[in-house]
DNA sequence: GTAGTTGTTCAACCGTGATGAATTCTTCGC
DNA sequence: GCGAAGAATTCATCACGGTTGAACAACTAC
């Protein structure tokens, strides 16, 4: 891009883009997308409105600059993978729960899926990070005729966790100690990614059920 | 067409309120909360915006009204709850894909919890509605010392099927069939109702885990 | 110096939801 | 019937949102 060597204004003595995008950061996931207007920001920063739009194109640009700096989500997914399969559904409610309960991770993430909800595009993107960072890395490493269904829904497990936790805070699960609720869920992790298709300790009430499916390996 | 829109009242008794309310229930289906602004609804019933705040006291109030003829999920999770606990993950699952898969209802229960992921009050409509009708009932349902946390944890594990299956759409769950998801939840959903705390399938790798809770009745 | 580039502000635009006054129609007491 | 009360409808306007183009200021390069 820059061909010649540095000409034109240097930046103002303050780094005022580093400036916007500290307190942009603080106050989006303090207050969210919609409670930080851009006069509101630039006055916070002591700046006029318009340098934002300057700088980050527009106010999504700025959303979407805050999220580049707050959420590295992929490192923790490779941590989780890389460790014993058996132990995986534990570790993963564990890791994901510790993460998100506290605030200096926990708001950033949740303000991001927040956003992801209201814009398509933003969905997209967080669509196809879980699809190719985590579903298929996890099919791979179970393995079996079913393993996409099976991983497909043990990440939409952890996203319920996600979503009745933390967005909608819905009880008991919103006050569950993370013991607790590596207690309840884990074993029905465990039985989404090794168990049968259908557990088999009462009738399964095999009416109505197609209970039979590919081999549970 | 109509050049001269007089103003004041118009003659006859022409139902405007429900005209709105069908055209703003279509819309808001379609395109989402923030997608329908007052103006173009109101140039879509062929009426004055001010109309619409006149009737419905605001936008949120509105959509709240549309909410209100779109959505009563109470009468089908008393279905769910009062049929065989036996069989209630099953049920569970396969009621709720059918219920979203057809856009009738979907699409104003998705839009519904869009609404309640960018709204406060609405999310504790929300929050509260499952505690009281769903959580609540069938704890008592189950029973047992841990009822309360593994009610929650069930709703949570559906509620993740609604998060990542609809809102998020993220793959393999977005195009699963019914019964492929029956096959992979279900059981998953059994074992967090009625299932022991860890899986004895394999050797549940002891050390970390604190494995043992309350027994599994 | 002068020209060119970048940082910053100002004023304005257009679209949003909301509100109060003005106007017209319906209804109901007499 | 009549006339007043009230309901339904539009208009003009407000405050506020993000965005934009022109102007100006600061700085670098030649």
């Amino acid at each position: 891009m820059n061909s010649s060597p540095r000409r034109g204004r240097r930046p103002g003595s303050p780094d005022v883009r580093a400036q916007i995008l500290a307190v942009a950061r603080d106050r989006f996931h303090r207050e969210g997308y919609d409670g930080v207007t851009m006069r509101s920001l630039a006055a916070d920063v002591g700046v006029d409105a318009a340098l934002i739009s300057y700088y980050f194109g527009s106010k999504r640009g700025l959303f979407a600059a805050v999220l580049e700096i707050s959420v590295h989500p992929a490192d923790i997914l490779a941590k989780l993978l890389e460790g014993d399969l058996e132990t995986l559904p534990q570790r993963a409610v564990r890791t994901l729960v510790t993460v998100w309960d506290q605030p200096e991770m926990g708001m950033p993430l949740l303000s991001a899926v927040r956003a992801a909800v209201a814009d398509p595009e933003l969905a997209a993107l967080i669509r196809r990070g879980l699809h190719r960072e985590l579903i298929d890395q996890l099919a791979d490493r179970i393995g079996g005729a079913d393993a996409h269904h099976r991983a497909g829904t043990f990440v939409g497990q952890i996203g319920g966790l996600v979503f009745t936790r933390y967005v909608l805070a819905v009880e008991p699960l919103a006050s569950m100690t993370v013991d607790e609720i590596v207690r309840t869920l884990g074993p029905a992790l465990r039985t989404t990614l090794f168990g049968p298709v259908a557990i088999p300790a009462r009738r399964p009430h095999a009416a109505a059920g197609p209970a039979r499916g590919p081999a549970p390996r």
